[in-house]
DNA sequence: TCAATATATGTCAAAACTGACATATATTCA
DNA sequence: TGAATATATGTCAGTTTTGACATATATTGA
């Protein structure tokens, strides 16, 4: 990036190759993680609400039991696509997604 | 699945193995492409209003702009947690990600 | 106009994510 | 209790997504 386009950025709040960009890194990435361990406690609320067994769940979303297990856990290793994709299968609108996010 | 759980499951609307849930699939795709297409649109106005270029972009949330160019035309080989990263990345709020959500 | 700047498109090796499997642990309920 | 059922954890090969690069096309502005 050159100098001149670094300061204008700077001016209007933007910190680059600076500890406030560590600090920035930190903050998103917090705040990705909040995301989808949010979106991971609705999925299970639905399915439990839903009497599915994980097994059963994972049949309906070609997936397997240990991967449905993953999601429900958080695990880092789970995309945010395959949470949304597997909300979606429980037909759980746009909207109710929305609604998922942290405030 | 057992048949008793199938039968259970369609009881409560959920069709297994057949036509519907053929037209199922279709429109959880179909949303799940509405919802990323709709991330996609929202991060290239972002990114515009706030004057920045896709190379500039890039380097801000360690990409290139190939990258950027692809999340902005929608490529289904772009992630959402790459969409969702990258409007973090421009302080975008949880609550203001929930705003771009399609109705 | 036309050169500089910005964006789009195709490709690829490396990294991340996937379903599947094995197996450990926890929960249910007769 | 203890056997059946459900969930958790670790691993791995196949697939998908990634940043980077080259290069084509589009837009800008002097």
């Amino acid at each position: 990036m050159k100098k001149e386009k670094q300061i204008k950025l700077e001016a209007s709040g933007w910190k680059i190759g600076s500890v406030d960009e560590f600090l920035e890194l930190s903050r998103e990435e917090a705040e990705f993680i909040e995301l989808k361990l949010s979106l991971s406690r609705n999925l299970k609320e639905r399915r439990q609400s839903l009497r599915l067994t994980q097994k059963d769940f994972a049949r309906m979303i070609h997936s397997s039991q240990s991967r449905v297990a993953k999601m429900e856990a958080g695990d880092p290793a789970v995309s945010i696509d395959l949470l949304v994709r597997s909300l979606l299968a429980l037909k759980t609108s746009h909207k109710e997604v929305a609604g998922m996010l942290p405030v």
